[in-house]
DNA sequence: CGAGACTATGTCAGTAGCGACATAGTCCTC
DNA sequence: GAGGACTATGTCGCTACTGACATAGTCTCG
């Protein structure tokens, strides 16, 4: 019963041996814009997992009160990611605070629900131009086989989604800009 | 504190008295659509919100072993909703299961993993059909005061997001179908 | 008049995830 | 050589959330 943050931590050790800290780093950027998780919680799992036999490790002089321990894909580990990438995904309930905001927007003042959007658009245009900027770094697709080809298909996904939700803003600021009662 | 679980409830509330049974089917649909929770969640936490005074209930007479309570803002409830409206959305990490086997996908056989995003393109097809058919209900966009307005902004995100999803889906199809080695 | 769906409230155990606390060596800069 | 950032591993308590268990009246259809 491996989570779905084991088998994140077994995609990015798919890529290379990785100590905890790396791993913690790697779930901030760039594996953090689709799965994030603390070091506590990644330091937990590695356990499970290698309870599991799925990961290994060897030790290794490093700082800090222990050794270092660079964890390594074993081959139960990656045979359980490659059967767990093409089962579909279990279902997560969608948790929007700002559509839950939207939803109730008809009871607060228009100019604060205004500027909640605006504040909303410059963070997703921002967001937007950093990910075009990364999406240039790449000279065309990767091939489906190749390793950047997971990167760059999240970042299409991502490219995407901001599109949407500035679209989205800045159809909330026409709205209610418009017809001013 | 209360958590955004709260506030949803308040949201719900802000449109007409509700039983705790009436909130959890409105968790599941509409409001389900962006936020979820199951009627034990629900329960709990009426219990808390009626603990700092947001809102209030009156029992009646209804099936089951205890009487029925329905529950209603109070001025201190909706002070704090119009509040927590306009605020910035507290940041929730990202976690789209999707974009991680997206990322791992190099390892993975290209027919599996075509499959895998046939069935999800399939499925945000059908809701696409689903929402749009919901559009056509509106006979164009509500006014910013009125609670449709609520319900019609959710919904064109809903819309929207459901577009980009699409779209993303058929490019990996595209992707994977086109070169192969 | 019986079966089954629906209304209705609640508890409890477990998992996932977050933030703070604890510890300590290394490497770089001033 | 002192101070601070970085590398590195781990624990603990709390909140959010899930799914199962428990209970029981009402309403509808055959």
């Amino acid at each position: 019963m491996t989570s779905t943050l084991g088998f994140a931590i077994l995609a990015v050790l798919a890529r290379g041996d990785r100590t905890g800290y790396d791993l913690a780093t790697a779930m901030r950027r760039p594996v953090g814009y689709f799965w994030t998780a603390g070091h506590s919680q990644i330091h937990a799992e590695l356990q499970k997992l290698r309870a599991s036999g799925l990961i290994g490790f060897r030790t290794e002089h490093g700082p800090g009160p222990q050794d270092k321990k660079v964890y390594r894909l074993t081959d139960d580990g990656m045979a359980a990611l490659r059967e767990w990438i093409t089962e579909p995904p279990r279902e997560r309930p969608e948790r929007d605070e700002l559509v839950l905001k939207t939803y109730a927007s008809w009871l607060a003042e228009p100019e604060l629900v205004r500027r909640l959007f605006a504040d909303q658009l410059a963070a997703h245009e921002t967001r937007l131009a950093e990910y075009e900027r990364e999406e240039r770094i790449f000279g065309g697709v990767p091939a489906a086989g190749d390793p950047r080809f997971g990167n760059y298909a999240a970042l299409w996904c991502g490219l995407s989604y901001e599109r949407h939700r500035v679209e989205w803003c800045r159809w909330m600021l026409a709205r209610l800009s418009a017809a001013p009662a």
